[in-house]
RNA sequence: GCCGGCGUGGCUCAGUGGCAGAGCAGUCGAUUCGUAAUCGACAGGUCAUCGGUUCAAAUCCGAUCGCCGGCUCCA
């Protein structure tokens, strides 16, 4: 007999060997139809394993991430052995359960187009309609081996290969499909309900652009038909949110065909950047940061210098100007670093903080553009940090309160990852060993979470990432905080210290949105283009019902502007409905209705954006209340 | 850069070898209106670009540019 704890702390006792499914028959037979997995002694296990020790248990369902994990995993195995009836020729590589969906990767002669994804969908529902138990089967390496080599699964052969000494290797099968994998997974085929595949993409064998490119197919699937119509109802509500489509709906930038990647920004648009660089100025003369502004295009011997030239000349542009070598900057460090140079600093002076709003230009790969979140040129809200040793941990906290405080503002919710040393790195392991502890330190002392992304760091140092989610739930680095060692170095920068003698300053740096366009596309999608009152490129719209009252609305919007609001009054001659459709449609946060009774009682009636009417006020009650609102820049 | 898809008026899209279309936006006219679309008329396109196949190309083929989804790379 086996003694069982489950989750509810309740205990069950069980004739050694009875499987996981029957125990879950036995005492919840709800739980055990939509059970997809158990989690064993803190073990993940299929249903179908037999219990033959003592311990807890905990079943798993489609609510569980784990579960739907599990459940997506089985469902990319269907989806392979549908592939394989359809193409035998395909071999395998990789296909793993991701976030909302998963995965398989395909190498195959023929290349797969969306008129097949009817076929192998078809074939899908055959397999599930089929219900194949899902057989878990542990084999010894050379099994294995000589399994694939027979099926000519190369992929499976090299991954089999790369599995340290002493791993379990098992297999699952489904009914003549088989597959090398870890488990768990369903109990059989028949337990997939809806599942439809997505896109079709390539994706390098192993990650490696040097690899052969592989055929990924994506999927998604739910134990429920409705639950796939949400999702993918879902998807398109996000599409709406897309910053690229709002953009030109609100009229904020455009990327024309003779700048890929180089974005205008319209007078919308730069209401909003404007808006953002003076609450960045105004932070940052609080934080105790000055700005300055460096040149775009400077000689080549400093970016020699810097390492640029030899670490990061993929990504920059080049000119000449009188047979001279120069380049437009693809980072703003080298200039700060020259600001600094320009006179000896005492150690007294330290740390000093300079800002700098600078344009920098980068040559991305084409495929990689992606409207205002990936361009060619962008403004960073950059500083350098010029501090003793013993101002790391203090500077570096600083700066992550900062980031905080602004995300906060705008009610962003973020991630942060620590980035180590990449492979094109300069200077010694020791260097970066020492600067990555700095930041792990002031993460830890700010009881930060965060998780580790193995050699992303800046050629010059490792660096902390603040990341934020666009519609779609993909993530975008927006702040990002590095330690740099190696630029005082390269530039011989030093300060005077107590003991008269001259020594190597440390830098950080950083920047807080990150790219002002990156944020701006960010921030569009945040708000679905219904930006705060304080953002909005449109405060006010004034709308007069009739001819007969343009002259009080023009009145209105003079008073407002006068107080530093931008309003604007709807003359066209339309209906009230038309003109408030068109204000919400614009997003604007406040429409000013005036007609008769306005004109007679001196006041406005007032529509506030996703509210409706809110009733009549006189224009300063109203003025006072959007004023409070502005200045408090509240995102409500 | 790589893989796949796409490119038709300002915008969203229909048109799959035989006369380039619709809705919205725009202009003009009528309507002077009370909280999410008033009615009518007009105007607007070298069908991304270049080349090819064909009696005939938006449509088929090739190249180039751009966009979209991924991969790699990154703020």
């Amino acid at each position: 007999m086996v003694n069982i704890t489950l989750k509810d702390g309740g205990r069950k006792e069980y004739p050694s060997g009875t499987t996981v499914l029957e125990m879950v028959q036995s005492f919840a037979p709800g739980l055990a139809r939509k059970a997809v997995a158990a989690r064993f002694n803190d073990e993940l296990v299929d249903l179908t394993t037999p219990v033959t020790e003592d311990g807890s248990l905990e079943i798993l369902t489609f609510d569980d991430d784990e579960g739907q994990e599990v459940y997506r995993h089985t469902s990319t195995h269907i989806m392979a052995q549908a592939v394989k009836r359809l193409f035998p020729d395909v071999r395998l590589a990789i296909g793993p359960a991701i976030d909302k969906g998963f995965y398989y990767d395909f190498d195959s002669a023929q290349t797969f187009t969306p008129e097949d994804f009817v076929r192998i969908e078809e074939e899908m529902r055959a397999i599930i309609k089929e219900d194949f138990p899902v057989v878990r089967e542990e084999v010894s390496r050379e099994e294995a081996l000589q399994l694939f080599h027979s099926q000519d699964e190369s992929y499976k052969v090299e991954l089999i290969e790369a599995l340290p000494e002493g791993e379990v290797i098992s297999l699952y099968r489904q009914g003549e499909f088989v597959d090398l994998c870890a488990g768990p997974h369903l109990p059989s085929t028949g337990k997939v309900k809806a599942a439809k595949l997505t896109s079709l993409a390539g994706a390098y064998w192993r990650g490696d652009e040097r690899n052969k490119m592989l055929q990924r197919i994506y999927g998604t699937s739910f134990p429920k038909k409705a639950m796939l119509d949400d999702y993918l109802h879902k998807i398109e509500e996000a599409k709406k949110r897309d910053h690229r489509r709002l953009g030109k709906e609100l009229g904020l930038f455009i990327i024309a065909e003779e700048g890929p990647g180089f974005p205008f920004f319209l007078p919308r648009g730069m209401i909003i950047r404007n808006e953002l660089e003076d609450l960045w100025r105004k932070e940052h003369v609080r934080a105790g940061y000055q700005e300055i502004k460096t040149p775009v295009i400077l000689n080549r011997s400093l970016w020699e210098r810097s390492g640029h030239w030899d670490h990061y000349r993929e990504n920059m542009y080049f000119t000449t100007i009188d047979e001279d070598d120069y380049a437009i900057k693809p980072m703003n460090c080298p200039g700060g670093i020259l600001v600094y140079k320009e006179h000896l600093h005492s150690y007294r002076e330290l740390p000093i903080r300079l800002g700098e709003l600078g344009l920098v230009h980068r040559h991305e790969k084409s495929g990689v553009l992606h409207g205002l979140m990936r361009v060619r040129a962008f403004t960073q809200d950059d500083a350098h940090l010029f501090m003793l040793p013993s101002q790391i941990t203090s500077e570096i906290k600083g700066v992550i309160d900062m980031v905080d405080r602004f995300y906060n503002l705008f009610g962003f919710s973020y991630h942060v990852e620590l980035s180590t040393r990449p492979e094109n790195a300069m200077g010694s392991e020791e260097v970066w060993e020492t600067a990555t502890a700095a930041l792990r330190e002031a993460l830890q002392e700010k009881g930060i979470d965060y998780v580790i992304n193995e050699g992303d760091g800046a050629f010059y140092g490792p660096k902390i990432d603040f990341h934020l989610q666009d519609s779609l739930d993909r993530t975008w680095q927006c702040g990002t905080i590095q330690l740099d060692f190696l630029m005082p170095e390269k530039f011989d920068l030093t300060y005077v210290g107590e003991d008269g003698e001259r020594h190597r300053p440390v830098m950080i740096h950083r920047v807080i949105y990150g790219s002002i366009e990156r944020f701006i596309g960010i921030l569009t999608e945040h708000f679905a283009g219904a930006f705060p009152t304080w953002l909005a490129p449109v405060q006010v719209r004034i709308i007069p019902i009739a001819e007969r009252h343009h002259d009080y609305a023009f009145q209105i919007e003079k008073q407002l502007r006068e107080a530093g609001l931008r309003a604007e009054s709807d003359l066209r001659r339309e209906k009230v409905g038309y003109k408030i459709r068109d204000g919400e449609v614009q997003r604007i946060p406040y429409l000013l209705i005036t007609g008769d009774r306005e004109v007679e009682s001196s006041t406005v009636s007032v529509r506030r954006r996703n509210q409706g009417d809110l009733g009549a006020q006189s224009v300063e009650e109203f003025m006072a209340a959007i004023g409070e609102e502005i200045s408090a820049r509240r995102s409500g």
